[in-house]
DNA sequence: TTTTTCGTTCACTATACATGAACGATGTTT
DNA sequence: AAACATCGTTCATGTATAGTGAACGAAAAA
């Protein structure tokens, strides 16, 4: 707060504001949101249309983002090459287990999944790409935290716990316990945690210099991905084990 | 200029330079680029970053766009509910002419692909999606434009014409002479004016109040293009047709 | 080594920003 | 229809803040 610029600040939160609203926002809800005054709000908003990144509905006088925040999104992806390298083995580990399979990776306090195939039964799961979620949430969030460092860890525990299901995670020490073991075994799988009867498998992906930034996931209904189990585990490992190495990662 | 924050503008400068550069910036690079000290340079970096939508690579303290802005223009297709509706009648379309098939919009001076359907063939032309070109530049583009009001088109002529190709339209009166044969026959078709050997066949969405902000075309290899000329008019024209009907414009 | 260029920090002053009230327009309630 | 509420927008005002330019150590280039 001490050496940010507070207006520009101010524009950041105004455009997050968006991502949790299905709807345009007026000004005096911005306002309202921000606590910031109507004018102050106002000026920003005039700002950023003239920018391209916030655009005004004429109809109703009413707000959204606008498309240079497209263009800029979309530059994002290719600039991470990641998901370019990945895609190839995410397909094929696709089109063996016939199940979602995607790409997870962590920034900053959160984990995103930024690129999935999707799974082509009838009955299937998917997740939301690109889209923010905490790193206890998920088995392939779980998968990337448990290789961060202690204080790491500390930090992301430290905020209040959110629950998706019944049987999500509720406190620290239960995640503490989770991430011992995924440390252990090399993966993780879980069910119920995010969605009830939904399980999911995830190992990590280790950079050149062993570090953990990503990992993979295969998701899928717990009825058809526990008979095939052990198999599923094994791919998912093996699809991580190839990507890590192809990084320059060397086990000993 | 005037009533505009000069913090925010500086800030949406500053991330709009990271589309026309393939790598990450530095400081001193961006501070160049947008005459602003290094000092309030970084300072909007710092802010910009701890709201995620800029990230500094440690390994080499340059600077890149953050995930934030992943999450902001995923949000935008999202709300975007024309890419959703008309998505059916380009999958038919595509199916039926096997050819590249895109959704073109405006926004403000600019034409935008924001959704699009890749053709099968072994050789196909592909273009850009979510990046923004001239609203005089390719066929889906000037579709729109012919459509606009004349102080509009007056604007977007005026501004220095870009051309891609030697065959490009390279004066306001060739254009102008080109849109006012799109009001008459309704489409339009051009080749080699974006890219050589290349032909596109665009025409107009109506909505409800009879204006027009989006159209929608077909692109693919002149030669292949050009035996079925006909029968593709008639099928882009029909499905804009179409389009437009379900969304309230009638035709007198 | 020397020299340049880098990212980062800081004190300082002009100025640009957030405020809060007032405006007309729009839409809702009585 | 009339009264009311709420909307987006405008404006003058005083203060907090944004941009400057020099100085710093670190890292790269010569």
């Amino acid at each position: 707060m001490d050496n940010h610029l507070s207006s520009v600040k101010n524009s950041c939160r105004l455009l997050k504001l968006f991502l949790d609203s299905e709807k345009e926002m007026g000004v005096s809800e911005l306002s309202r949101q921000l606590q910031l005054s109507k004018g102050a709000v106002h000026k920003l908003l005039m700002t950023l249309e003239s920018e391209g990144f916030i655009k005004q509905n004429p109809a109703n006088k009413q707000y959204a983002l606008g498309y240079t925040l497209l263009e800029l999104g979309n530059k994002v992806i290719k600039n991470h090459n990641l998901a370019d390298f990945t895609k190839p083995f995410l397909q094929r580990l696709a089109e063996t287990t016939q199940e979602l399979v995607c790409l997870c990776i962590r920034d900053q306090l959160d984990a995103i999944y930024v690129e999935k195939i999707d799974s082509l039964h009838p009955i299937r799961f998917n997740v939301e790409a690109y889209r923010r979620f905490p790193l206890y949430a998920t088995s392939a969030a779980r998968a990337i935290l448990a290789f961060q460092d202690e204080a790491f860890i500390g930090n992301v525990l430290q905020e209040k716990i959110r629950t998706f299901t019944p049987y999500s995670l509720k406190e620290p020490e239960e995640v503490m316990e989770r991430l011992k073991r995924i440390r252990e075994q090399g993966y993780e799988i879980s069910s119920n945690m995010r969605n009830v009867g939904v399980t999911g498998i995830a190992a990590p992906i280790y950079d050149a210099d062993g570090t953990v930034n990503a990992s993979i996931s295969l998701i899928g209904p717990t009825d058809r991905v526990n008979p095939s189990l052990d198999t599923f585990i094994q791919l998912v490992v093996e699809t991580t084990r190839d990507i890590s190495f192809q990084l320059g990662y060397r086990n000993k």
